[in-house]
DNA sequence: ATTTAGTCTACTGATTTAGTAGACTAAATA
DNA sequence: TATTTAGTCTACTAAATCAGTAGACTAAAT
């Protein structure tokens, strides 16, 4: 499971991506419309601001906007930066290959599998873009304004049983 | 990251994948072969044992085995017994729809992307058993075996970049 | 009766998480 | 230049979780 930290951060960002012609967004407006402690959200804005995906101004008609187009932020690289590498095993990120504890990591069974679950889960972070995201959330919402009874539907046919 | 406690409740279930043919093998076996405490996988060994993953018995020629074939027993169900639901954000696992303090979670464009990442990585350890696992184990030996060098070559090739 | 081996419960130290609080700095503008 | 606006920086903390450790107990075999 992520931190709160990058679900603040994802939904932060997509509220920028949703922003993004205007100008300079404020801290709080992202805080009341995405429902996020104001102060934690400031944090994070920081982190995110140090990871370069946004830019800030100061004072009167400030705020935050993306440093780049949201074609050019992908979930994973935003996820990095917030809980660090996307691997379920320490034995598969790149920083900690023989500190396992396994017994033999060179020819470890297991190692094999997990890398092959972080690529499987980095195909996918990787390959979304927040402009992707943005577009995905406006069909969904065009969806639901023609037929709001199809919203229980999408949710049994999207998500499998398996948690 | 998956906890410790998966970690080796997944060596120790290749452990006894390995021993399958033989009779139970006892704790401390596993945990010495492993590298694993002895006192915290006695509390894993019973966790896996509720889950009904294993069987136990006691006194003399006593020790744990797999309830069933390693055949029937994959990946991602184990983690999902040691760690909760694979799912990255509460809003894609059963238990916490509406629990994830989204704005609109019927129409948001990133719950869509996380239960992507979701399905993607439960596709790959729900399809992953221990009998594959310890198949792909020996033919690692045997690769290594036949040229030592190759190790470093084998995980170069198989590790993309990206954490 | 003794040995062997799993079972159960409680506790603990360390770390991380998810924030809160408050003082400070820079930019705009009147 | 004073004031307001809005981001910045540092410190702190309550609660939860994690990764074990400790020790007494039970059941099976011989």
């Amino acid at each position: 499971m992520l931190s709160s930290r990058a679900k603040y951060a994802t939904r932060a960002l997509l509220d920028m991506t949703l922003h993004y012609e205007e100008g300079p967004v404020q801290i709080q407006d992202i805080a009341h419309r995405q429902n996020i402690p104001v102060k934690y959200l400031e944090q994070i804005l920081l982190l995110l601001k140090v990871a370069g995906f946004v830019m800030s101004r100061k004072g009167p008609g400030g705020g935050y906007h993306l440093s780049r187009s949201p074609d050019d932020i992908t979930l994973g690289a935003v996820v990095r930066a917030m809980d660090g590498p996307l691997a379920p095993m320490s034995c598969v990120s790149i920083s900690g290959y023989s500190e396992c504890g396994c017994p033999h990591p060179d020819t470890c069974g297991l190692r094999l599998a997990w890398k092959e679950a972080r690529n499987a889960i980095a195909d996918v972070l990787d390959g979304t873009t927040f402009t992707m995201i943005r577009d995905n959330q406006h069909q969904l919402q065009d969806l639901l304004r023609q037929d709001p009874m199809i919203a229980t539907i999408m949710d049994d046919e999207n998500s499998s049983t398996k948690n």
